[in-house]
DNA sequence: TCTGGGGTCCTAGGACCC
DNA sequence: TCTGGGGTCCTAGGACCC
């Protein structure tokens, strides 16, 4: 058994492709972002700067840190180019997001060299190619090629030899591990658990107390790198979703109807674009205190019309705020869609008004909506996304992430 | 001026069916 | 008076990942 497996990960991605197009920024502590940290710098990384944290705080951490706005289209370009990099050299390649990729080599090391010689000539290439540093790790599972990646930051090769991977493994601290975050960390904690091998090392019993019938022998499989899964080129959607931060809003109705029709528009238009539609909606409504409900409803046959869905929307939100009437503001308001199917134009088109038949008597209007949302779409597709539209002038004023950064995150479906 | 936005998977309880 | 066992689906919540 020989390690074919790579896992190649662009070092600090939007941050070092900032340093590459403003060479004034390299060497230099820079965050991606403003009220929250998109993305740092290594240079700010050794402040303790990091990603997802609010602005103020990285401030704080960093005094001398430099926000820049991010270039979105360059990241996807930039992204793409590595990948394409990659595929160069086998077509068994899993994108799992925009920087960050698994590749399975094991069938052309007779024209490319051993995997290791083959992750050396990718990482050189994305550097001469693209200007960008680029870690990779290879091993014989996915697991152990996606920590020797981490292990190889930054801008690094770890190559795992299957004859040493247990003592490898077993002296890295647990939150190497895949599925292992700041809970199950302190839970193993509470158990003396800190490196790879102690949980190895720990009776499979203890663990499915601790975490869980499923979580628990899936972390102690891994820990012997007993990690079956192999690369998955294609992958299918199982929900789509969108939401916005709302600052602090009153939990009014003028506040969440337009908000809602616009993520129902977001959610929609992007199901339909993908002829796919869902049974199932669920709704997220944060309060002021940042604490977090979710109201879902799963219908007798898949949606994809926008209208419907911000009606189910609203009437889920309404539902939520009435449990919780000493709630008087929201911070976020969410939209997602499950259970999805692929549907034909035709099929929405019948089966629409149908559908809500069933649970929802009183929305018989699924030949005008498809009609409606079709022409939206085209109109769309030629003059562009804000061309026409609903409810997105009130959202507008406080959303705080551009949208091409929303589109960026979106996962192929 | 309290913390983004896109996802996946798991759990537990209850309804319901055979 | 007491009350099986297995399976599926739905709902709400939570942990985790990028």
């Amino acid at each position: 058994m020989t390690a074919t497996i790579l896992h190649a990960d662009l070092d600090a991605f939007y941050a070092s492709v900032e340093q590459l197009l403003d060479p004034t920024l390299r060497g230099k502590p820079v965050a991606v972002g403003g009220g929250v940290v998109l993305a740092a710098s290594y240079e700010a990384k050794a402040f303790g700067v990091a990603s997802g944290m609010p602005g103020r705080r990285a401030r704080e951490l960093c005094p001398a840190l430099i926000f820049v706005d991010g270039h979105f289209d360059d990241y996807k370009r930039l992204g793409d180019a590595a990948m394409k990099v990659i595929d160069d050299y086998t077509p068994l390649v899993e994108r799992l997001s925009i920087d960050e990729a698994f590749a399975d080599v094991r069938g052309c090391t007779h024209l490319f060299g051993p995997p290791a010689e083959i992750a050396a000539t990718i990482r050189r290439r994305v550097r001469a190619e693209l200007g960008l540093p680029i870690s990779v790790g290879v091993a014989r599972t996915k697991h152990l090629a996606k920590i020797a990646s981490q292990v190889a930051k930054p801008d690094g090769l770890v190559v795992v030899d299957p004859e040493r991977e247990l003592a490898f493994l077993h002296d890295l601290p647990v939150e190497l591990m895949w599925g292992v975050g700041p809970v199950t960390k302190m839970r193993l904690a509470a158990l003396g658990i800190a490196t790879i091998g102690e949980l190895a090392r720990t009776p499979g019993k203890s663990l499915e107390r601790l975490l869980g019938p499923a979580a628990g022998e899936k972390l102690a499989a891994l820990a012997w790198n007993r990690d079956p899964r192999e690369i998955r080129t294609h992958h299918r959607a199982r929900s789509a979703g969108a939401q916005s931060a709302l600052g602090r809003k009153p939990a009014h109705e003028r506040i969440y109807r337009p908000a809602l029709a616009h993520l129902a528009d977001c959610v929609a238009t992007r199901l339909r674009a993908k002829s796919l539609a869902g049974r199932t909606v669920t709704v997220r409504v944060r309060f002021a205190d940042l604490r977090a409900v979710t109201r879902s409803l799963t219908l007798d046959a898949p949606i994809a019309a926008t209208a419907s869905l911000a009606e189910i929307a609203e009437e889920l939100v309404r539902a939520a705020l009435a449990d919780h009437p000493a709630e008087t503001h929201i911070s976020l308001l969410a939209i997602s869609v499950s259970h999805l199917a692929k549907q034909s134009a035709l099929q929405l088109e019948l089966g629409l008004g149908l559908a809500n038949e069933a649970r929802r008597p009183g929305t018989r209007r699924g030949l005008a909506r498809h009609a409606a949302d079709c022409a939206i779409d085209k109109i769309r597709q030629r003059f562009g996304w804000s061309a026409i539209g609903y409810g997105s002038v009130a959202l507008g004023a406080h959303r705080s992430v551009p949208d091409a950064f929303r589109e960026l995150a979106e996962k192929e479906l």
